[in-house]
DNA sequence: CGGAAAAGTTGAACGTGTTCAAAATTAGAT
DNA sequence: ATCTAATTTTGAACACGTTCAACTTTTCCG
């Protein structure tokens, strides 16, 4: 990795980054080598290595500069919309549109369900990222009024994280004309999901809502 | 890969496969070579790739000889309990039991959400693995009298498929001792899937379902 | 400037999964 | 038994991601 910002190196370095987006969009990520990623910028393949760890982390730059890029719309969003429901349809819909030119490459990163790998959205390599997103919808509840059991509340913004992860898995792969199954699905999943929030009063589901909470608790530790 | 059950090649490929099972253990499937497995098998590199397409194909055959093994014991479970829940129970038993010593190698075969990778869960190439998988889960269904409106009950086999499909990835990267968290996410999970089941039939859970319905066609396509 | 340290750049080399033409062995027919 | 075709076995070769020692350029201090 490059120690100081050099304004040169620094030159360099996103030169390399584009070549790189380039041919992964041109050739997929898998199929893309870091040989032509260097040819394209130009440079020798041990320069691509001197800026860039490894093929993986090119990909890690890359959704960090995406998450970057998104924060003053995501600021916006939470400033400018108070329902839980208007809040969390902006901020995935503002991920799809970021994501959009790249869909693809998103698969790259999120590809991995194992913990250990690096490029797993689960993984302790992504942590960063994911608090960062988890910290959003923790934002875009706090001040919405929701009411939820305090054994669940807690944990309801890792499992928006989790929500809007699936999402994107289904849209990377969703081979339908302009993603249309992951609209509809995303919709659907949405009134359901808001609608369970606001039956959570009902006194019936209390008997479901308790062992949820138990649940939630033996996955994600203490609150 | 071999043309004919000559007995001799059937051997080989027997040691080549057990070699493959032995070095996993050992290194984990992604430090293993198919070097190091030709090498312990006692054959040249290029006998392992007459026997197994990749080493990928090499995990493949593991779970398909696990699928095999646990034919048997499944069918008894089915003739001998009536309820979903006991059946549940069984059927899922007997996966960690029949995958316990080979856990961490089952996770190379899980480790991907992409549906076009050949290992992925919901690839393609697995998809024989899956129906017959489904396939006990719709017989487990079929014969114990449970009640969800037609909109739903057809994807249930499906559904169920998921769950335990979570279940034993949550397994595979369960760190914690002899694996007590996965345990008590079954037992939880088991008990409210089975309670929410038994509310199908309250009106209040009508407009839940009514969308969960759509929900489903959409995802799966008709029944 | 001058020169040394730091930053940047190079391409050969390593170990990997996989391919393949060639060699060795086995099976089957006459 | 002999010859031919099919099957099995071999190991060199390829392209890949990655490492690294050597080289070149830039920076910085006197």
């Amino acid at each position: 990795m490059a120690r100081k910002v050099t304004l040169k190196s620094e030159a360099t370095r996103a030169r390399i980054f584009e070549a790189a987006l380039r041919v992964f969009r041109e050739r997929g990520f898998h199929a893309a080598t870091m040989r032509e990623i260097a040819a394209e910028a130009g440079v020798a393949l041990g320069a691509a290595y001197y800026y860039f760890d490894s093929k993986n982390a090119i990909v890690m730059a890359f959704y960090e500069q995406a998450q970057q890029k998104m924060l003053p719309e995501l600021e916006r969003t939470l400033a400018s919309s108070r329902t839980l429901e208007s809040r969390l349809r902006a901020i995935i819909q503002q991920k799809f549109e970021t994501f959009a030119p790249n869909r693809a490459l998103l698969g790259a990163l999120s590809a991995h369900i194992d913990p250990d790998h690096p490029l797993s959205p689960f993984s302790a390599a992504t942590a960063g990222i994911r608090d960062r997103d988890t910290a959003f919808f923790e934002r875009a509840i706090g001040e919405s009024g929701v009411r939820l059991p305090p054994s669940i509340l807690p944990y309801l913004p890792r499992l928006l994280w989790l929500y809007q992860m699936g999402l994107m898995l289904f849209w990377v792969y969703d081979k339908s004309a302009r993603q249309a199954r992951t609209a509809l699905l995303f919709d659907k999943t949405l009134a359901m999901m808001l609608l369970l929030i606001k039956l959570a009063g009902v006194p019936l589901l209390r008997p479901l809502y308790r062992p949820a909470g138990e649940l939630l608790k033996a996955i994600y530790g203490e609150g």
